[in-house]
DNA sequence: CGCTTGTTGAGATCGTATTATCATTTCAGT
DNA sequence: ACTGAAATGATAATACGATCTCAACAAGCG
């Protein structure tokens, strides 16, 4: 059966109240204001049984290791930005995906990562 | 100073002629034809001193470890086909990525991944 | 409140990709 | 061909993210 801990609440709330997709280490950081003593090895956990229960989906850019981010957001892509590594939300999606498709090759889903600098970093 | 060993022949050999991103196993098991015996330890430095010396290209794709193409083609995309896990390249771009930046986002480059089936697997 | 059992945290362990080690080979200049 | 140095290949060692172990803890029930 599954429980209601301290650990779970803190780790599902600052992946719900970031509004973007974050890593075990942003997780583990963010979720330790609420609920200091938190260790790694329950973060992987909890993100693990969250993505299984369908509450989270993993998040996989090039070259990096996996973010997390809520599930239910309709269909968008990502902006990395390359001096903080923070990883944003985006609306919207490019046209002319299928064009781009060589015959023969069926099309089944895309990724698009835009890279750039942040508000925060262009500065 | 640099030498032109048969093994280094022949990793730049298959890259150029497959025409797509290969990954080190890749690599072994093509340049292998040419060069028996090579090991995957000469690879891996060989690649590594390609892409130092601007002959080949990192690519890195989702969840993946990095794969290989020669460097000077314009710029493109990848096709992964989901089922023999190879990746082609795609000739153009999408329009209207700009229009996807927020305001305050300064947009560098790039990625765009699609999913499906190859030729050969799609049958 | 007290018990049962799932959960946690620290550290050990694993898995995979990549790099270092080192004796041997082989390229390249003479 | 001879020689010195770079390159090679088998294997050990590393890096890193992620998972496992297990004693201590705490959620949820009566």
């Amino acid at each position: 059966m599954k429980r209601d801990t301290q650990q779970r609440r803190a780790i599902r709330r600052v992946i719900e109240e970031s509004g973007r997709p974050l890593g075990p280490k942003e997780v583990l950081d963010a979720a330790q204001t609420h609920c200091p003593g938190l260790g790694i090895a329950t973060v992987y956990r909890t993100l693990k049984s969250l993505v299984e229960e369908g509450a989270l989906t993993q998040v996989e850019l090039p070259g990096e290791p996996p973010r997390y981010e809520a599930t239910g957001k309709h269909h968008h892509h990502h902006f990395h930005c390359r001096a903080c590594d923070r990883v944003f939300e985006l609306e919207g999606c490019p046209e002319g995906l299928r064009r781009l498709t060589p015959p023969g090759f069926s099309l089944e889903s895309h990724e698009l990562v835009l890279y750039g600098r942040c508000p925060g970093c262009a500065a």
